[in-house]
RNA sequence: GCCGGGAUGGCGGAAUUGGCAGACGCGUUGGACUUAGGAUCCAAUGCCCAAAAGGCGUGCAGGUUCAAAUCCUGUUCCCGGCACCA
């Protein structure tokens, strides 16, 4: 920008120089609205009681890091182009935004420079939030969430003892993922491949730790079955929620131990989806962690170095990541279960692709009709029993031996005693009834999905609420002594377990039951407590009684929730899953009326530069403030939306947001160049006065509000959008940006080769301004203000399309011959089938590339294409 | 291994229902204006051929069709998710 100016101050105004005032300077033009709009903190208020209609659009709340990155530009960019978009269209928009500031990374600053967390998460929120700003997001700051602040968190804690109280949230002694980077546990969805999702490179170790959970499972089957309920999310994330929920019908099936000594504890439930092959099951798996195993290995050094080493090789498959690899190992132990169904001796062996956390960590191993379990038992020389035989259609057809394993459900049993004969679904039905009837197993479900784990050995959370009393035991904190304050100017060093509890004025607390002394609970939630119904918080956000308004919340949310969210694939299992939990919990609490937080999801694509994702490491990073120095926020926000449509990958490419400023810069010459009033004999519906050079102008016109209009309203390419509106000013703007006489405008309209009424020309200006208002607000407003418009441009309303004025009168029609284009003839745009074969066969071309030839046939695509089959 | 998404000029990407492949932007080349141009404007720009005519061309190999980037079969590679899930 510098040497630009620089240069066009040389420029004697007599040439093709662009004077400086003619000229688009972003950053003037920024600045100015900057300033102004920050006088007007009502700008973008969503009206708490309106008569129009709602409209609750939603970015993900960022983490406070200190900067945003590419990103977050792209996600807001698309979030307020919609929101300006609706605005004009005369909804009542809410578009709030917030912080998801409490969690690790403050912490960890804080060590590193010695910046309490509270002091270092603020500074950055006061500096992203100038980042927004400056780029032109138009949100309503009167609602900001900041989920570190007691205001915020306290209903975190209030929440936390609802769930309490109904049971939903409990303390349970159990294996648990820790990142030692962390030093903290994590919960399942917070572990990727066996590493910290924060922490590519570290593996995640199992800690046998009391946490608190909740009962996310109560809610597995609504969860799932929801989800059939969601068709404004994408797909993708429909199946990883659905994955990650990890449904399975199945039996348990209680075996006895041969030979136990104590009857009670002699019982090894396994969890099976084929009980129909439950007589071919020639042996017992355990996981190595079953606590059988445990028993079994007491007093066998030799055993219990075998199942050592299958637990290591369990984690290294794990860790790797590659599990498929991984070969099947196992140990005899030398005992015996029985088959319930048929009193059979089954030996009991350990196996190293047995999961603990998975099922009940035992199975009946199958050889004849599952993968691993033949793999495994011709590994080890146990015996393969088939027990289903697939069914033929011919029932003549002789029955032939299925290649083992033979895993598919389309059979009939054998060899199963009275089972025997039955279809294998029947058979599941008939045999899990059996089970039950004679008390030994029953059909059941079970999930993936694992309870959720809150707590967390760290301070930069929220406070957990509970109380340990010596006499009435895990005690919660009363509601009127809510918020549990997290306290300041504690030592957070990372070492040796929460640091609340280094801190005896907090961990010193009185029991609300019996008075007498009680100890505090010193772990703090996990941040995605925070973010798991915030949104709800922007509906009602300085409410200090309650965590909202029933009524306030129920207008924002309606029956299906948040009209549109918008965010990156990344929380497609953990945020998006953990904030359905919630909201099903609150609907049962009966805070809300809606059963789903969200009724339209939009992932966006990620940025990548140079093949890669953006990472320091890489040195790829481009970042927004350079951008926005560089090329202003307008262009920057709206090359994000350019260079590709929002849900795919984007490639940066700085060059690109040049070209967006060029752009950009040629709006505004176009117009500051040519500022006319409305022409009083101009009336848009007479095309048929108009010249062609008009008409084409006209016409463009119309097809881009079209294009523009039709994209917000379904499929979002806004790429395609903006090239559209390049269209109409390379349409419009032909004569006149590259007429050096032209710059004048006292002279009036015309200069040569250029003769379009003034109204039009006011037309397109003043509809390039509205269209451009969702992309470059800056810019838009800037133009709506040259162009002499009162009233503010936020609510103007959206340009309306004319169907008649945008149709085409002639089109030029493609001729092949066998498929090959051989020539083109200009038609009336609704031209008769007659008129255009006449027109084709009559072409100069086409008729040369006749000759000699026979037409077999002619085909006519009315307003398309015309194909001449020849021999 | 299973489930998604993708592969189109030198680059990012268009092509909405099977109907002119390459919109729009970047880059490049030439020109105009200029003391100058990294500003602006104009023009050209898929590949082959000196040009025209023509031919070729949407990862690859086939197929359906008057007509295929688009539909079908097979296949390769890339990205994302899930994964000893019993």
């Amino acid at each position: 920008m510098p040497q630009e100016e620089k240069t066009t101050v040389a420029g004697d105004g007599q040439n093709h120089d662009v004077h400086n005032e003619d000229r688009y300077d972003a950053q003037r033009i920024e600045g100015k609205w900057f300033e102004r709009w920050q006088q007007d903190s009502s700008l973008y208020a969503a009206e708490p009681h309106s008569t129009r209609q709602k409209y609750y659009v939603l970015e993900m709340l960022p983490y406070p890091s200190g900067a945003l990155h590419m990103g977050h530009v792209r996600n807001y960019a698309i979030g307020d182009a919609l929101a300006r978009y609706m605005w004009m269209n005369g909804y009542n928009v809410l578009h709030p935004m917030g912080w998801d500031s409490f969690g690790l990374p403050a912490e960890n600053a804080a060590i590193q420079n010695n910046t309490p967390p509270r002091e270092w998460t603020l500074r950055n929120i006061t500096a992203m939030k100038a980042q927004m700003k400056r780029l032109g997001f138009g949100y309503d700051w009167s609602r900001e969430v900041t989920t570190c602040l007691p205001e915020y968190y306290r209903w975190n804690q209030w929440f936390f003892i609802k769930l309490f109280e109904k049971g939903l949230a409990y303390r349970k002694k159990s294996r648990v993922n820790w990142c030692p980077k962390c030093c903290t546990v994590l919960a399942n969805e917070q572990v990727v491949n066996g590493r910290c999702w924060r922490h590519e490179d570290t593996l995640v170790e199992q800690r046998e730790l009391e946490q608190w959970f909740l009962r996310i499972t109560n809610y597995a089957e609504e969860l799932l079955r929801d989800l059939d309920r969601l068709p404004g999310w994408p797909e993708k994330v429909r199946t990883m929620q659905r994955n990650w929920i990890g449904r399975s019908e199945g039996t348990l099936v209680d075996f006895k131990l041969d030979g136990a000594a104590d009857p009670a504890t002699s019982t090894i439930t396994v969890f099976t989806t084929r009980v129909d092959t439950i007589f071919g099951a020639t042996s017992l798996q355990l996981a190595p962690q079953h606590p059988l195993v445990a028993r079994l290995t007491k007093n066998n050094d030799l055993l219990r170095a075998e199942v050592e080493r299958l637990i290591a090789e369990q984690r290294k498959a794990r860790e790797v990541g590659d599990i498929g690899e991984i070969e099947k190992h196992g140990v005899n132990t030398g005992r015996y279960a029985v088959n319930p169904y048929n009193g059979e001796r089954v030996p009991i062996w350990v196996a190293n692709y047995i999961l603990m956390d998975y099922g009940t960590g035992a199975i009946m191993s199958v050889p004849a009709h599952d993968e691993r379990d033949y793999d495994f038992a011709k590994k080890y020389k146990i015996e393969i029993r088939l027990v289903i035989l697939p069914k033929v259609d011919d029932p003549e057809e002789t029955v032939v031996e299925p290649r083992l394993p033979f895993t598919t459900i389309q059979g009939n049993l054998v060899n199963s005693g009275p089972f025997s004969g039955m279809d294998c679904e029947a058979a599941i039905r008939a045999m899990s009834a059996h089970a039950e009837k004679n008390g030994f197993g029953k059909a059941t479900v079970t999930y993936r999905l694992k309870d959720w784990g809150i707590s967390r050995q760290r301070y930069w959370g929220t406070p957990i609420p509970m109380l340990y009393c010596e006499k009435d035991g895990i005690v919660a904190v009363s509601e009127k002594d809510l918020p549990v304050i997290l306290p300041e100017n504690v030592d957070i060093t990372l070492t040796g377990g929460s640091p609340l509890s280094r801190v005896p004025e907090f961990v010193n607390a009185t029991c609300p039951k019996c008075g007498g002394p009680a100890r505090r609970e010193t772990d703090t939630m996990d941040t995605f407590v925070d973010s798991s119904w915030y949104f709800y918080r922007y509906t009602d956000a300085c409410n200090d009684r309650a965590p909202f308004d029933r009524e306030k919340a129920g207008y924002w949310f309606g029956d299906r929730g948040i009209d549109q969210y918008i965010g990156g694939v990344e929380h497609a299992i953990l945020h998006l899953i953990y904030s359905r939990f919630w909201t099903k919990f609150m609907r049962d609490m009966g805070l809300i009326g809606n059963d789903e937080p969200v009724e339209h999801l939009f992932t966006q694509g990620m940025i990548i530069k140079s093949g890669a994702k953006m990472s320091k490491s890489l040195g790829n990073v481009v970042s927004p403030d350079d951008m926005v120095e560089r090329y202003g926020g307008d262009s920057t926000r709206m090359y994000t939306l350019f260079a590709t449509s929002p849900d795919r990958e984007l490639d940066w490419q700085d060059e690109g947001v040049e070209g967006i400023q060029r752009f950009l810069s040629r709006v505004y010459r176009f117009i500051k160049q040519n500022v006319k009033t409305e022409d009083p004999g101009w009336h848009a519906s007479s095309p048929a006065k108009l010249n062609e050079q008009a008409r084409r102008v006209q016409r463009k016109l119309h097809q881009t509000i079209k294009r523009v209009t039709d994209d917000f309203q379904g499929r979002w390419h806004f790429n395609t959008c903006i090239s559209a509106i390049m269209e109409l000013l390379n349409e419009a703007g032909r004569w006149v940006l590259g007429s050096p006489s032209f710059r004048n405008p006292a002279t009036g309209v015309v200069v040569e080769g250029y003769d379009i009424p003034i109204g039009l020309l006011a037309e397109v200006q003043r509809t390039l301004a509205l269209l451009l208002a969702p992309f470059a607000p800056y810019l838009a407003h800037e133009l709506w203000e040259m162009l002499g418009e009162k009233g503010g441009l936020l609510r103007a309303p959206w340009p309306k399309y004319d169907p008649a004025l945008a149709k085409e009168e002639e089109i030029e029609i493609p001729v092949q011959v066998n498929g090959k284009l051989r020539g083109r003839i200009l038609v009336a745009a609704d031209a008769s089938e007659n008129v255009m074969r006449e027109n084709a066969l009559a072409d100069a071309k086409v008729q040369s590339a006749l000759a000699g030839k026979q037409v077999m046939k002619v085909i006519i695509v009315p307003a398309k294409l015309v194909n001449i089959v020849v021999r």
